[in-house]
DNA sequence: AACTCCCCCAACCGCACAGGG
DNA sequence: CCCCTGTGCGGTTGGGGGAGT
């Protein structure tokens, strides 16, 4: 897969005339990588500019630093995201927009790279699929009442595999703003709430018939917070995954065929999402929101 | 087998900001 | 202040490769 990449070398002839060498574009070569990881081993990383001189690679700056941080630095994650990683992902995109860089913060190993990548081969494109903004409440209220929800199926589910306990620690002591949650007698009929009953812990699937079928305003954070009380009773102060383990059973499978979606176990740290269960999703959220497909 | 289409993700680009001289 | 350099961030691109025909 290796390509000589050196025809897209660029002379840097704008820069000044010591550096006016030919620069490296595309694809890091292994002997490249060799080159970046050996010099910061016995230097350090910073002054990117300096280190890329000094390092012998014919490579910006920028471009060391970016694949130092994105793909060589040793606490990189490789691999596709857990479902808890996806589920951070989208409650902290819900709180922060397009802060990919706060977002991967959350996420222990992570890139911000790699979660925009995420975002939009996954997210936006089911927002594509559907014709509808990403950004507009009617996509958010899906992820919301569908999505979400479906990853906690899915948590649950593999509640016990080594991959899911090893990445408990991403989601603890991450907290949503509580201040302006509302209470979990809300009965703001805009949002997914329904009155909560601990005792009943999952309340699937009647997450899905709660869900509005007009949906006036974009959901607040508290309607969030609303929503996850109601449904998801676990310490309403934290997302401690170890809660996760003692969620009842949801059944999703009168409205959508959830082995069909989920696949075998080995999906898990893949991606749960699949295609098939958004080709289901794109006919299921027009028949219970009542939208028109466009 | 050959071709096209499309998805994914590594890498690039432009811009903003901070800090030092 | 202004300029320069380094760094960080979000948006975008393009090529590899798998899927479909």
């Amino acid at each position: 897969m290796e390509t000589d990449m050196s025809f897209l070398s660029k002379s840097s002839s704008s820069s000044s005339s010591d550096d006016d060498i030919e620069l490296r574009r595309g694809p890091w070569t292994i002997e490249e990588d060799k080159l970046l990881v050996h010099y910061i081993t016995n230097h350090g990383e910073g002054r990117w500019n300096m280190l890329a001189k000094h390092a012998g690679l014919k490579r910006t700056g920028k471009s060391c630093r970016l694949r130092w941080l994105n793909y060589l630095k040793p606490d990189v994650k490789r691999g596709n995201l857990t479902p808890q990683e996806q589920l951070l992902i989208l409650e902290l995109h819900f709180k922060l927009g397009n802060r990919w860089s706060k977002i991967a913060q959350y996420l222990p190993g992570r890139t911000d790279n790699e979660i925009k990548n995420y975002w939009r081969t996954k997210v936006q494109k089911q927002a594509r699929n559907l014709k509808i903004d990403s950004n507009s409440a009617a996509f958010q209220q899906m992820i919301r009442c569908l999505w979400i929800p479906r990853l906690l199926q899915k948590i649950q589910s593999f509640s016990v595999t080594p991959s899911i306990q090893s990445s408990q620690s991403t989601l603890q002591g991450f907290n949503l703003d509580k201040n302006n949650s509302s209470s979990s007698n809300d009965d703001n009929s805009n949002s997914c709430t329904s009155s909560s009953n601990s005792s009943r812990i999952y309340k699937s699937p009647n997450i899905i018939s709660e869900c509005p079928k007009i949906l006036p305003r974009e959901m607040g954070e508290s309607d969030l917070n609303s929503f996850f009380k109601a449904h998801f009773p676990f310490d309403d102060n934290s997302y401690d995954m170890d809660n996760f383990g003692q969620l009842g059973t949801g059944n999703f499978n009168d409205v959508m065929d959830y082995d069909q979606m989920s696949g075998d176990q080995n999906k898990l740290n893949g991606d749960v999402i699949s295609d098939s269960f958004w080709s289901n999703m794109d006919e299921f959220f027009y028949q219970k929101t009542g939208y028109e497909q466009l």
